[in-house]
DNA sequence: CAGCATCCGGAAAGATACTG
DNA sequence: CAGTATCTTTCCGGATGCTG
């Protein structure tokens, strides 16, 4: 697990939402718990750019942030649910909030992200 | 200026989002210029514990993404000043929301944010 | 005052191989 | 299927010093 460096600064709300939502694919692996219990598996599947140890290691934060939780069915082979938890679930509107407005800018986005990068494609992952 | 590498991921609104919003201080310089244009010492002043080099950073990364533009003045001493831009406008009602739910949620997000740094000093930054 | 150049430490994220 | 351990790359963010 990574440690992340000591927080001062983490005098305002601001701040502290974008502590626990820090890593590149929180936003998206919350969202998609959020339409229902999810296993590992299932999540990697939806989100196949992340790899399975920074998927797990994002996950052992969220669940350490207490906005997701972990049920083990001890079963072979093994089952893993994650679910959000009842904090988590309350973030799920700022969630959707923030893809709202992205889904509504979409094409713009791309366009200023991907001038950036003239020689790069975008899609195709 | 750093060089984000391929985006080959970027394929919902909230990655895009992710992408734009990415850097750890720029949701509070947008919240800090929303309240008005600002001048770089000012931001400064108010998010003291960015250094100038990064502020510079985030700021020239902000407006590549056209949320925030940047007018010099050509007086001496230098005089810069930051607003936002339209598109930039249009998100600070997501920053809101987001700082909001920090806000309401600050307790808890300390505890569960700090409880990984047992040993550490939160505040007095 | 504003901003850039250079150097640098360390965290985030990726690749691979392995265990239960 | 779920998860960890190790190694590596990328790159974010910080410190300092210089220019206009």
């Amino acid at each position: 697990m990574y440690e992340r460096k000591i927080l001062p600064y983490l005098n305002c709300g601001l701040d502290l939402v974008g502590e626990v939502l820090y890593g590149k694919w929180k936003l998206r692996i919350l969202w998609f718990i959020s339409e229902g219990h999810k296993r590992p598996s299932e999540l990697q599947r939806k989100i196949p750019d992340v790899s399975r140890r920074v998927l797990n290691i994002q996950l052992r934060e969220l669940e350490e942030h207490e906005l997701v939780k972990r049920t083990i069915y001890p079963v072979m082979p093994p089952k893993v649910e994650y679910d959000l938890t009842d904090f988590g679930e309350t973030l799920i509107p700022v969630i959707r909030t923030i893809g709202l407005w992205g889904d509504a800018h979409e094409d713009r986005l791309r366009d200023v992200i991907l001038k950036q990068f003239p020689d790069r494609v975008a899609m195709g992952g």
